[in-house]
DNA sequence: TTGTATGCGTTATCAA
DNA sequence: TTGATAACGCATACAA
């Protein structure tokens, strides 16, 4: 409700003295920054990293900015984010946590009342956007069964550090039975490089499986090099498997076979959803949450 | 200048009632966010999450926070970010950019009257963090060339997109004229997945390089790849070199060699000199510039 | 359609 | 050492 003469006069003053408007102040009064928090354990791991951009545009797209945090999977970390976010005035924000079940971090953002939305999580306690990933290692555990696998392994990050690779051991187990066939023991390695190692000694056990899932692409790279480097060919001797379908994957040689998540959309899902919150001033239920279907990236490290 | 008694009393309610200060409107009052923007082009390239990672760390020591923002090597993505981060209100930039040269980004921190640094570029218009790439390259260059190699090629992503890989294909040019052989066509090929194609194709004319230099560590895993499907050997017929030294080429097989940035350096080198600044109230300075020392990560991609 | 006053939560200034 | 008051820049409500 404004004259367009005045209006175009003062839009074109505003621009010849480069006027911005300041969100402090803004954010003040409206009580509303149009920011949205995002909590990632690292952007090292491009997972996390697709997964932002898919957060970031479809934020743009809705008039939203972002501001990300990582934890470096640690707890305290989790902790200091969400703080400061919440401190920092988002609206709203996307975690992806080490287990929400334990999660100072998901309770502090319960508390402040804001919606929040889980990534990569699988649970129904939370709102929250990811794979069915027990299912998805279990339908490949019987397909690389089929394949006529039978010594089938699984190597797995820390587990106490991500609920998803609990989920996907999980998943080990239940096709290792449905297949009939014995599991073996879970090789659980740390993040740090020294995983190469480990895993290059557990191949050296007589009778290593002819075919390893890895919990995630960057721990089946990391497999990759082991079984190279104790003298096993990748896939002759042992398939290896990633999970995340990491856009990498592809180019690599050989090219990494990989249960892919849409790490993109899982980003803009979880967008999608907390704008639709905030803008009908809802908070969340975990009834809202999306199961996204995981795809197959079939790769030279597999032989299936 | 307060009653320690008082002091005591006002935290322990502080906390009891679970109160934190807000952000907006102690930025508002005090004209201060203590929020330092950083401009990154993707973080799906390692190198700047790793870079990134550097900034965050030593951020947090100082007593900042940081607030990412990507440009996807878009000219328009730059500018666009720098306005939001500016009207945010933050109190200094770390930015990567395409060309320093003609960005109207940089002209617009500049008119702002903040402090900023420039990440990973080399010029004497602004106060930059980076390595001497065209050196970098030019001494591997000769040492390929002492090793034996003569037909050596060098592999680039967009030229326009960035000023260090016009800097990384000077060095080869220098490099080449040095080791008195004749430089080859550059390949520059696009950030898409088309590139793999596009180096096969090249690879298949008559007498391929036995050495091939790749301006980025993600350009030498493709090339390694397009390699493989020429129905190259690496190194045994073609040796390959990235830059950048992201943390995953050592996890490879082949391991890539490559020349290696401090990245997690690099980031922290910047937020030292911008708090340094802010504490004295002072704009950045082009003669602060830091040139870190570049590596050598040996890798099996490599014959030298 | 335009102008004016008030308050968001904090810090800084000044008086007590 | 403490308490009261103004101002940061914006949005809103209301008066003109």
């Amino acid at each position: 409700m404004v004259n367009a003469q005045t209006r175009s006069t003062v839009l074109r003053v505003a621009q010849e003295v480069g006027y911005v408007a300041n969100a402090s102040a803004r954010t003040l009064r409206t009580r509303s920054s149009k920011v949205l928090g995002v909590v990632l354990p690292t952007l090292t791991n491009p997972v996390f990293a697709e997964c932002l951009q898919g957060i970031a545009s479809q934020a743009a797209l809705r008039g939203y900015a972002i501001s990300p945090c990582t934890t470096e999977y640690d707890h305290a970390g989790e902790d200091a984010a969400t703080t400061r976010l919440l401190a920092s005035g988002v609206d709203a924000l996307v975690l992806v946590v080490s287990n929400p079940g334990d999660s100072a971090a998901l309770a502090r953002v319960r508390q402040a009342g804001k919606p929040y939305v889980l990534a990569y999580h699988h649970t129904h306690e939370h709102a929250c956007v990811g794979v069915d990933n027990t299912g998805a290692v279990r339908e490949l555990v019987l397909r690389l069964a089929a394949a006529g696998h039978s010594r089938i392994g699984m190597v797995t990050g820390q587990l106490q550090a991500s609920d998803r690779a609990q989920q996907r051991c999980r998943g080990y187990a239940l096709g290792m039975q449905a297949a009939g066939l014995s599991p073996l023991p879970v090789w659980e390695v740390p993040f740090a490089a020294t995983a190469v190692q480990m895993l290059q000694h557990h191949l050296a056990e007589q009778a290593p499986p002819t075919a390893i899932v890895c919990s995630n692409d960057l721990l089946a790279i990391r497999t990759i090099r082991a079984a190279s480097l104790a003298g096993f060919s990748v896939p002759a001797d042992i398939s290896v498997v990633g999970f995340d379908g990491i856009a990498m994957a592809g180019d690599l040689t050989p090219s990494l076979a990989s249960i892919s998540q849409p790490n993109h959309d899982i980003g803009s899902a979880c967008v999608r959803l907390l704008c639709d919150a905030l803008a009908g001033k809802k908070t969340l239920a975990a009834q809202e949450s999306l199961c996204l279907p995981h795809g197959w990236r079939s790769g030279e490290s597999c032989r299936l």
